[in-house]
DNA sequence: ACTCGTGTTAGCTG
DNA sequence: TCAGCTAACACGAG
């Protein structure tokens, strides 16, 4: 299910298939994407319009058409993909379990939203669980810095004095974009940091040691298909042991999520 | 059968 | 007022 990794390989799916090419018809399920949604406004905003580009900031997608014309918002949720289809059968894919190039794409009634190209080309956003979203000029300002991108000194600046879990920080996605729970047990183990420390009690090396966790976790999944691919997720169950040390993992609950780590090494 | 969950957010609490 | 937490969403997987 999609974190950074799966979206970014979703917009890059995007970027090669979907851009310059007139849209020309929108199929959607009312109650289901933005609300309120009305696929009449979508076809309205959209149809005749062509995508520009395929931006990404931390798990959501965004087309923009012609300067000052609609934009196009996507979230794909828990389980959500972006499927591209042409006339001649190829579909291309990116999201959850991304593949560059997969076999035929059936339509069903998970597709969400059809956004229908010239020349046969279709661009679908798949979502059994629902839990994804499409929605006209979605609003980026409620979003922190982009995990992939940020820097030491705006890392730093985010995370701020905050007496919150430091993991709890890093899932907030208007501190910083990007980062779900997987990829924020791997980057506390990499940094050999303990998941409950609370976030003003880091030291400056800790929270160093953290931003370059964040991005060699980040660099690795991305280069190995996705967040699921990192090094101590097989490791996140009882009786599970550390990738590293072989010590014990521990498994608690913070900010609502499942949480492993190493019961030796992060402290 | 039953519990959990890789994401987000409205609404509650202190 | 606000930071922080929980439940709810929906459906597949274990």
């Amino acid at each position: 299910m999609p974190e950074l990794p799966e979206v970014e390989s979703a917009r890059t799916v995007l970027e090669r298939h979907t851009l310059r090419r007139n849209i020309v018809g929108i199929d959607a399920v009312d109650s289901y994407v933005g609300r309120p949604f009305q696929t009449e406004d979508f076809r309205r905003a959209l149809i005749g319009a062509r995508f520009t580009h395929a931006c990404r900031r931390g798990k959501t997608l965004w087309l923009p058409t012609t300067r000052d014309g609609p934009v196009l918002g996507l979230h794909l949720g828990m389980g959500g993909r972006i499927v591209v289809t042409s006339k001649s059968g190829e579909v291309f894919e990116g999201g959850d379990s991304a593949r560059g190039l997969a076999g035929a794409h059936q339509p069903t009634t998970w597709d969400r939203l059809t956004v229908h190209l010239d020349g046969g080309r279709a661009l679908r956003l798949v979502d059994k669980q629902r839990l994804g979203r499409a929605v006209l000029d979605p609003d980026l300002d409620r979003l922190g810095r982009d995990a992939l991108t940020v820097d030491l000194a705006d890392f730093r600046n985010a995370l701020g004095t905050s007496t919150v879990a430091i993991k709890a920080r890093l899932l907030d996605q208007s501190v910083l974009a990007g980062v779900g729970n997987l990829l924020a047990d791997e980057t506390l183990w990499r940094a050999r940091i303990d998941p409950t420390r609370r976030t003003v009690d880091l030291t400056t090396a800790e929270t160093g040691a953290l931003h370059r966790a964040m991005r060699a976790a980040l660099k690795w999944t991305l280069a190995h298909g996705g967040s699921h691919t990192g090094h101590m997720i097989a490791a996140r169950h009882a009786g599970g042991h550390c990738p590293r040390c072989g010590g014990e993992m521990r498994g608690a609950r913070i900010g609502g999520r499942s949480t492993w780590s190493c019961s030796v090494e992060q402290r």
